[in-house]
DNA sequence: TTTAAACATGTATATAAAATACTACTTAGA
DNA sequence: TCTAAGTAGTATTTTATATACATGTTTAAA
């Protein structure tokens, strides 16, 4: 039971750009700060970016901003919205093979869990992520100084 | 995010053992009737019989049979013994590499979503699979007729 | 107005985990 | 003693994911 490194990235970005506050963040700067490849996180940058979190800014001196304050994104949004294929096991998903799936209770019961999962992931936004490690995490980051 | 179908193969062949009730039945069999394969159903069986949840019968006339009544067998359980992997992300696992790890609180908030999840499912059991419906999964499965 | 830094996009390749297949062996009832 | 069943280990295939590559577009600064 995994959660996919797209959405691992997606979510260290949004902390990177969190972190940075008011200060634009290259794509550049983010893979060489986790140590991940750069063009990986560019697809993922883009995904933000089509979904309103993040602005992007081409051309010299671009770079990313976060488009919400991080008391608006929750986890569970940004989970919700990377993690492409949510269906536990093969009869949530297309192409349904499992022949007992009419009487099964099982697709219940996993919903219910997965409900119960996405819940506690609401409960949280990217700026509980931050609390009051900013400086730390600023600092593990490596990125310059006290931004803004 | 998936379980593996190794897990929901455990599943399956536990809820089939379940319907059988006293009667025997084959790997074989059980394959046929799920229409999957039969080699990995093997090492998801004798997993299933190393951890004592079901009794394999060598031979002529040999086959599984439940260990333990379908009440006793949560559902939580049967996932953590066979989902090898829930490390949800990397900073789970061995060889992580992400360097906010000491500072940041993804993990501990991955942590209480697993919990959360796992307590759902540990609140159910196989007989809870069952229900009202084993007749009907009988006939899905294709189960001769009323076993016992 | 040219250059370079940045993001945008599509495609191709590599990797790793999982699933499946294969081979040989052991057990035990008919 | 034959055959149906599980046991066990290894090898191959498949698939999803991750990564790399190639090329294009935007834009600020020199």
């Amino acid at each position: 039971m995994h959660l996919t490194r797209y959405t691992d990235y997606a979510l260290r970005v949004l902390l990177y750009l969190a972190v940075k506050g008011e200060e634009r963040a290259t794509i550049h700067e983010i893979a060489e700060s986790f140590g991940v490849s750069r063009n990986h996180l560019m697809k993922v940058v883009q995904d933000l970016s089509h979904r309103g979190y993040i602005t992007t800014i081409r051309g010299k001196n671009g770079g990313l901003l976060l488009n919400r304050p991080p008391e608006e994104i929750t986890l569970g949004g940004v989970v919700r919205d990377t993690e492409h294929e949510l269906g536990l096991v093969e009869c949530f998903r297309d192409h349904n093979e499992c022949i007992i799936t009419p009487a099964c209770r099982l697709k219940p019961i996993l919903n219910e869990a997965m409900g119960a999962f996405m819940q506690v992931l609401d409960g949280y936004t990217l700026a509980d992520m931050l609390g009051r490690r900013q400086p730390q995490l600023a600092r593990l980051m490596q990125i310059p100084t006290g931004a803004t």
